[in-house]
DNA sequence: TGGCTTCATTTTGTATACAAAATTGATGTT
DNA sequence: AACATCAATTTTGTATACAAAATGAAGCCA
C-alpha cells in the first residue's frame, strides 16, 4: 500500500478515528457508505479496512461485515497486565545494556514532563509520560518488543487514560514515579525497578478506572 | 474477509508457505503471478497480501511491490527474548491463578510428550513441545496476551526451531525441563519458574544456532 | 565505457460492472 | 401477537478495464 495512494488516506483516516474513539466501538463500517463519505471507490475502503483487520482494530461478522473492534472493562485490565509485562521485561534488558547518554534522554524525558506541568500544558505532559515508557521500550534495543508494544496500541490507549488525571496530584506522582524508576536504572537495581514500575501501573489503572 | 471467499483461501495459502518458509525472505509477490498461479482475479490476491501487510508478514517496498518479510540472525536472538517475556509474564499470572484441574492439564501434555518420543514420534514430540509454551499462555487468562503470543508468530517459530532436535538427548532435556516448570508451578514459586524457564529457553536458542 | 534519454513493457492503483449473498420488511398464517 | 415466507433492497465478493507509475532495455552522446 503507497503512502501516496488513495487506499492508504483511507486506512490513515479510519485508523486516526478508531484509536481516538470516534467510532464507537461494535459499530459496523459499509464499504459504500465510506466511499462515499471520503469520496474514493469502494476498492480503496476494502483495502483499509482489510489492513485493519490484519492489525485487530477492525473486526469481520460472521455473517460479513466489518465492525470496530470493541474494548471492555476486562481489556482494561488485560491492558495493564501487557504494558507491565513487556515494559518490565525491557527494563530487565535496558539495565543490561543502558548506556549513559540513554540516561540522559530519560532525564530530559523527566525534565520536559515537570517543566510542562508547572507550565499548566496537560496535554503535553501525557504525551511526555507516554514518551518516557516507550522510550524504556526503545532503550531495550528488541526491534520486535518494539512492534509489539507499538502495535499493541498501548500508546494511545495509554495516551487516552491520560485524560483521566485531572488534579495535579497526579501529575506530580507520575513525576516522582518515573524519577524512581530512572533513578533505579542508574542504580541497576532491576528489582527496585520492577517494583516501582508495578506501583506506578496499578496506581494508573485505578485512576482510569475512578473515571470511567 | 468471510472465510469462504477467495481471498481468504489466498490469504491462508500465502501465510501457510510464509510461515513455512517455503517463500524466501526478500522475495517479491507479484499480484498478477500469483493470482494467475491460484486462479483468482488480482483482487482477492491484493486483499490477501494487505491483510498480511496488517499482519507484518509482508511489507511493502519503498518504489511498491510486496515482499516477504526477511528473518535476521538477529531476528533469532530477538524472538527468544521475546519469548521469555512474554511467557515469564504469563508464568506471574498463571501461578496466582491456576486450578487443580489446569494443573492436571499441563501434566497430560508433559506425559504425551514423554510417550510420543518414547514411541519414536518426534513430530509429535514437538507439537507438544510447543502445546505445553502455548498453554501457559492460555491458562495466564489474559485474551490479548494470547493474541500478542499466537500473532506474533512465536509458536512457528517454535516448530521450526523443534526441526533443529536431532539428538535423542535434546528430547529427554526438554522432558525434564518442562516438568521442573511444572513443579514450580505446583510449589507456586515463581522465582524458581522464571530462573527454570530461562535455562530451557536459553538452551532452546543455542540449539537453534547450533544447526544453522 | 559510462551515464543519460527515450520508449516499450510490466506492474500497480482505482473505478466500475455484475453476480452472489445477506438484510429488510411486508404479507399471510396460525 | 408471534412466526414463517418470500420478494425487494442493500451490501458484499469477484473480475475486469483502463489509467498511472515503475521497470528495464536500446540507443545516443560525451
Amino acid at each position: 500500500m503507497k503512502p501516496s495512494s488513495l487506499s492508504h488516506k483511507v486506512y490513515l483516516e479510519l485508523r486516526k478515528k478508531i484509536l481516538s474513539n470516534q467510532l464507537v466501538s461494535g459499530m459496523r463500517l459499509k464499504e459504500d457508505e465510506w466511499a462515499q463519505k471520503m469520496d474514493v471507490s469502494r476498492t480503496a475502503v476494502r483495502e483499509a479496512l482489510t489492513r485493519l483487520l490484519g492489525e485487530d482494530l477492525v473486526e469481520f461478522g460472521k455473517r460479513g461485515g466489518y465492525f470496530i473492534k470493541s474494548m471492555t472493562v476486562e481489556d482494561v485490565k488485560e491492558i495493564r497486565e501487557i504494558r507491565e509485562i513487556l515494559e518490565t521485561g525491557a527494563l530487565r534488558l535496558v539495565i543490561e545494556r543502558i548506556s549513559d547518554e540513554e540516561i540522559a534522554e530519560l532525564e530530559t524525558i523527566c525534565n520536559d514532563f515537570t517543566s510542562m506541568v508547572e507550565g499548566g500544558y496537560l496535554g503535553g505532559a501525557c504525551e511526555a509520560d507516554v514518551k518516557f515508557h516507550e522510550t524504556i521500550i526503545e532503550l531495550s534495543g528488541n526491534e520486535k518488543l518494539k512492534d509489539i508494544y507499538l502495535h499493541s496500541n498501548i500508546p494511545l490507549f495509554h495516551l487516552k487514560l491520560g485524560q483521566s488525571m485531572t488534579h495535579m496530584d497526579d501529575y506530580e506522582l507520575t513525576d516522582k514515579e518515573h524519577r524512581e524508576i530512572l533513578d533505579s536504572i542508574k542504580k541497576r537495581d532491576f528489582n527496585l525497578a520492577e517494583r516501582t514500575l508495578h506501583k506506578h501501573l496499578i496506581r494508573g489503572e485505578l485512576t482510569a478506572l475512578d473515571i470511567s
